[in-house]
DNA sequence: TTATTTAACTACAACGTTATAGTGTTAATA
DNA sequence: TATTAACACTATAACGTTGTAGTTAAATAA
């Protein structure tokens, strides 16, 4: 009903000019105090507060930063997110996010929104479709436009562009260490095809950590799944698949998965089997969310500490905002911690 | 570093004024053919986009929605969030996401800056502490500054706007006849304190259909959770109530939890003493996530629909920008549905 | 031939700000 | 007394658009 009022509406009102009412509004010393007295209490009892879109117009910046994540149902995002969100609104920033679900057309759809739109940078983690390809272009024009982008987590290093990643090889080594320091010797490892940059990096980590404690890789524990979209077929296939290597190899007595929801998998299937966890095999897997939390027995994960991540990542793209020289590009990485609950011991 | 092209630059380069750009690019019958040829070659060939900015200021419409959820990591909301971003993308709008946290003060806050800034309507779903104390100014103050407001699920009957809700009672009930007609006659109800209006619902459901069953209602049989935050902490007092409760009425033979958290607590418990799921005590929780679907046994659940709530919602509120004539509010009810899976036979 | 219409453009104002440059008036200085 | 400085304000342009109201020049009608 009452629209807000504006800097001409006061002016009109007071019989000032705008630029005096705007200056006094600023306190600006030009201002001789009687006008500044009454401008200012007129505009507090009218509530004014300066229209953001017209500032945003005026310098050119929007003090709004998008995010686009691969998918939202995700603990680890949802956690970005929130360090994301946290941080930006600290420094006055507003977030924008969106969705590209994992799919390359999407997220070329929602860059060039946004773009369009009204944000002054961008925090992306790339979908896997985009990994896949290997197709860059729309991140490179963006970066040509002059507008910042941080990546995190699923990145690539035929960007160049300031980033946030969790060291995935010492992250899956300390995993991998782990089972093995509670003597374990046979590790099944449940990982992505080698084009997700984060499972090929763990993976990377689990054989290194196997080598640094002379145990001989046995390509047959490792597993490498083919995830589009996690729909409950795939699910079943993942298990599945868990199932056979476990028949195959009945020595496994450790299970190292990339994420949780592997990690969860490789539990049903134990249990199907009357496994003793963690007795006869300790599970631990990688991201700390929910389904670690709840599951039964509770799931030994390596914490990606994601808000950390969020929170770094928005710090990285406030600092290039305000620097209008060119800072050259860094690449962050938040250290990983075991989270040790009943799957291993 | 190539900035964006202006009309005030393609006028200036091709010697048009830029009113003729303008139109020539909105391909007015105004403009000559050789004009409009001409200018928009130029157009595409230099990828000149419309300043949204600017647009905003003129039409006074930014072409975004504000959405206030309380968490983040929960799956309920992350679904409406993909609900709302869906719909949103295909209206052509944007999403800004703020997270309350639970709290009034940076609800009241979130609001404000959404406000003040760069949003043509809002999506909210309440904080607890905002149903507990019952204050809704900064709500009615947004919407008497003609900035429409959709509540969903989280909602407040002193509120007027627009609404989204699930049924609450009819869903609890549905989830007590479903342990009811698997024949459990005492069944455990885990819900939140009275002020969380889906809580106090539930319990309105859980009680209804015990009426309709004529079975008599047990107040030992209800416990009434007070959450704030779900810490762990806060998790392990719940079990210990839950146990506390079980041992004292020990012909208790069905649970039903308001939600999933509660419903895992609740088969950790019964885990614990080793009672069998399903067949001496039935489960059943309320919204579909992902910790009902890996949990052991899995879970049954009532599901929520969050994605259709969004897209309602969202919905809901594009209707209403777009009708200047004040039609009346309304509350859409989503159908709830049963999920059934190992926790209830 | 002169008045009128049409085509093809341009100028201007406005959306709400702010920074820069300018304008009077009064007081201080030489 | 003439000059300058300080004060307190105002005008203007600009950010990038678009819609309305002009303005030409050529084409048509009277």
């Amino acid at each position: 009903m009452k629209k807000r009022i504006t800097l001409k509406q006061i002016a009109k009102e007071l019989n000032y000019s705008i630029s005096t009412v705007s200056k006094a509004l600023k306190n600006s010393p030009e201002i001789g105090i009687d006008a500044k007295t009454k401008i200012q209490a007129y505009a507090k009892l009218y509530n004014y507060k300066p229209n953001n879109v017209a500032l945003s117009l005026k310098n050119r910046k929007t003090k709004t930063i998008g995010v686009i994540i691969p998918e939202m149902v995700h603990y680890f995002f949802a956690k970005v997110i929130i360090g994301i969100e946290k941080f930006a609104k600290k420094k006055g920033y507003n977030v924008i996010i969106s969705l590209s679900n994992e799919s390359f057309e999407k997220e070329v759809i929602n860059i060039e929104t946004l773009v369009d739109g009204q944000i002054d940078g961008l925090i992306i983690s790339l979908s896997k479709e985009t990994l896949l390809k290997q197709d860059f272009h729309h991140i490179h024009e963006t970066i040509d436009l002059d507008i910042p982008i941080i990546l995190f987590d699923r990145i690539s290093s035929n960007v160049y562009c300031d980033k946030v990643i969790i060291d995935d090889v010492e992250g899956a080594k300390k995993a991998t260490n782990h089972l093995i320091q509670n003597g374990r010797k046979s590790i099944l490892l449940i990982t992505t095809e080698d084009y997700v940059s984060v499972g090929n990096l763990r993976t990377t980590g689990y054989i290194q950590a196997l080598k640094e404690n002379n145990i001989e890789l046995d390509t047959d524990l490792i597993i490498k799944v083919e995830d589009k979209k996690s729909t409950e077929e795939e699910l079943h296939n993942i298990e599945e698949r868990i199932n056979e290597v476990l028949k195959l190899k009945s020595n496994i007595d450790g299970i190292f998965a990339v994420n949780e929801i592997y990690a969860a998998s490789a539990l049903k299937v134990l249990k199907k089997n009357n496994t003793k966890i963690p007795e006869e095999v300790g599970v631990i897997g990688f991201t700390d969310g929910v389904i670690s939390r709840f599951s039964d027995p509770s799931l030994t994960t390596v914490d990606q500490h994601g808000e950390k991540i969020g929170k770094q990542a928005c710090k990285l793209l406030i600092e290039r905002l305000n620097n209008t020289n060119n800072i050259p590009y860094q690449t962050k990485i938040i250290e990983t911690s075991i989270t040790s609950r009943e799957s291993s011991k």
